[in-house]
DNA sequence: CAGATGACTCCCA
DNA sequence: CTGGGAGCCATCT
């Protein structure tokens, strides 16, 4: 695989953002993990920082938020357009992701177009027993 | 053509 | 909490 890749990678971006339903969010972290190896956090940003001026209205691009759940565009379009979708903020302006994150594509959809599937990642506290967690995964 | 910039996330001080 | 750096790409000065 190396002829379009460039264009590739965000054309992959804008396909699994297209993924996340109304009413949910995902990380651009999230995103990245569904499109796979070569893709990170950032790219995504990147790509959906050259989403205007492209074309933003194919893409659902309200629906990324950080990790923490915040917006990270400026003034206030994103949150309305969440809101309005039935997104809720809490007292210090986040989403609480336990609740509207996105699970991830259907594993099926993931399989037939080459995509991954969104690994468990429980955010909630680890209590201390992290260690233990850590399997072998290869 | 080179440099700056942006919608991330993690890590350390 | 604030601040800086690394890692990586397309687009605009």
């Amino acid at each position: 695989m190396s002829m379009q890749e460039d264009e590739v990678l965000f054309a992959r971006v804008y396909e699994v953002v297209r993924q996340v339903p109304a009413g949910r969010v995902a990380s651009y972290g999230d995103v990245a993990a569904v499109v796979g190896p070569g893709c990170d956090a950032r790219m995504v940003g990147y790509a959906l920082n050259a989403l205007p001026k492209r074309d933003e209205a194919a893409v659902p691009w309200q629906r990324i938020v950080n990790r923490e759940g915040g917006i990270s565009t400026r003034g206030v379009r994103q949150r309305e357009l969440l809101e309005t979708e039935g997104i809720t903020f809490d007292a210090r302006g986040r989403i609480p992701m336990a609740r509207f994150r996105w699970a991830g594509p259907d594993s099926a959809w993931a399989e037939d177009h080459g995509y991954q599937t969104l690994p468990s990642r429980d955010d909630d506290d680890d209590k201390g027993a992290g260690e233990g967690e850590q399997l072998s995964l290869f």
